[in-house]
DNA sequence: GGATGTGAATCGCTTCACAGCC
DNA sequence: GGCTGTGAAGCGATTCACATCC
């Protein structure tokens, strides 16, 4: 997960769950696929399997969305394309910043993805004065002086932030002063913003953290050794719990502290 | 969510939940912050509020690694934070390699939050030969060809992939016959593989378009046109269907939204 | 007194299974 | 006959609230 809501008590935004909310652009990009082929109609187990989830949970999002499709036939590719991207306000065009223009804006500059879907990158925006008028991407980069004048001028609500972690929230402040309502974060700290302005983030390391996790249980389904190692871990985690004395059951001196 | 389970039957590894799982690495970071600062003992609260989650949440959480906390005090960092490491996995060294050195690539071998857990990046490899050879983030490129050797050589059970989508698959195929496990998808394409290997994805756009709808709602809720604009689209989508409507089972709303 | 640890209640998402419609 | 649309059941995660312990 590499979500952040930031407060609001779940805000069901009417009537779609979250959840169904996250799996549309995935929709969508099977659609597209499928619609460059010109294939008229999809079923949902097609569209599912294409999309990586399973059909039942397809159905049900798209029940949410209306009955989009026809009984004993299935969907209409390019009707729903249509309908999902409305649904998704991707029928309008959002204006972007990035702000933070070292190797991962830069990477982000040039994303395809983004002005494939309704996002167009207004500017390029960072701090350190050398990078000023360099162009990335095609786009000069500006100062970060600028960030206000350019976010009203270009009527720009959605920010990206990939600064590093020192200056994020210092950004962040700025872009929602200057009216920005939605940031994705890739900057790896917790953003606080004031209500009604939402944050996304996406942390590499931690999808990292989350694989290391599931690669150490597996290696410990096969070496003894690694199992051993791995279940005095568990024991000493989730186990008996007898009276207090933290530490795990055996030896599990902390000593050494990792990085 | 980004994340990309595939299949297995939901596997609650062993007693800690995916979700808690997916927060151990923010209550990492938030606990590595304060082990910097020397602060020796923090309450739920606190941390929490620093890894923005609620305490009920985090104490839930900590629970099913054990009680290591002191009732009245709060939790000692330095044990936490190797605690925390260790059930992650993070006390080990995990080479992973990084395929597909475009501009995302770059900025990911450059990413210090991979060095700075446990892992370190074994080899960059790029089907394109121009790049072999050249440095990036100071490691010699290697081309796609000595994929299968790399990986056995260095005993890689981790794969990033960053290459477009139209190799992804394959990539994916390759580096799952060398043995890789687990796979970080950056490719917006849905991989298929074999049981046993995870993946996890993350799609920049996706995090963008989720914003974007939100964006919109909240648009509807400010000026009028922008809600009738809303509204209609609305019933047209969810409309007809006499029969009922879903939505909560009673006062969900109507027309326009509350905050 | 103060903060943890955790059953119990609650909430939301997923899955099932089948009625409804083409 | 085939596939959608959806109540209802199932299940995991979150939240509550308080017993427990320092």
């Amino acid at each position: 997960m590499a979500t952040g809501r930031t407060h609001r008590p779940a805000t069901r935004s009417r009537g779609i769950p979250e959840a169904t909310v996250a799996r549309l652009p995935l929709y969508l990009r099977a659609l597209t696929a499928l619609s460059e082929r010109s294939v008229p109609t999809v079923s949902s187990e097609e569209l599912a399997t294409a999309a990586g989830v399973n059909s039942a949970k397809l159905r049900k999002d798209f029940s949410y969305l209306g009955s989009y499709g026809t009984r004993g036939v299935g969907y209409d590719v390019e009707y729903l394309v249509y309908q999902i991207s409305r649904e998704l306000g991707l029928t309008q065009d959002w204006p972007v910043v990035i702000v933070g223009i070292g190797n991962l804006g830069a990477a982000l500059a040039n994303y395809g993805g983004f002005a494939s879907r309704g996002f167009r990158v207004a500017a390029l925006i960072d701090a350190d004065p050398a990078m000023a008028g360099k162009p990335v991407a095609g786009l000069p980069v500006r100062h970060t002086d600028e960030l206000e004048a350019i976010i009203s001028d270009n009527g720009v609500s959605i920010g990206v932030i990939a600064t590093p972690a020192g200056a994020a929230q210092q950004v962040c402040d700025r872009l929602v002063a200057a009216g920005v309502t939605s940031i994705l974060n890739f900057a790896p700290t917790v953003l606080s913003v004031p209500e009604g302005v939402d944050v996304r983030k996406v942390d590499l390391s931690i999808e990292l953290q989350i694989l290391a996790f599931h690669e150490q249980r597996k290696a410990g389904e096969d070496s003894a050794s690694a199992a051993a190692t791995a279940s005095a871990a568990r024991s000493g985690a989730g186990g008996v719990r007898s009276s207090a004395s933290r530490k795990g059951p055996d030896g599990d001196v902390p000593a050494v502290m990792p990085a």
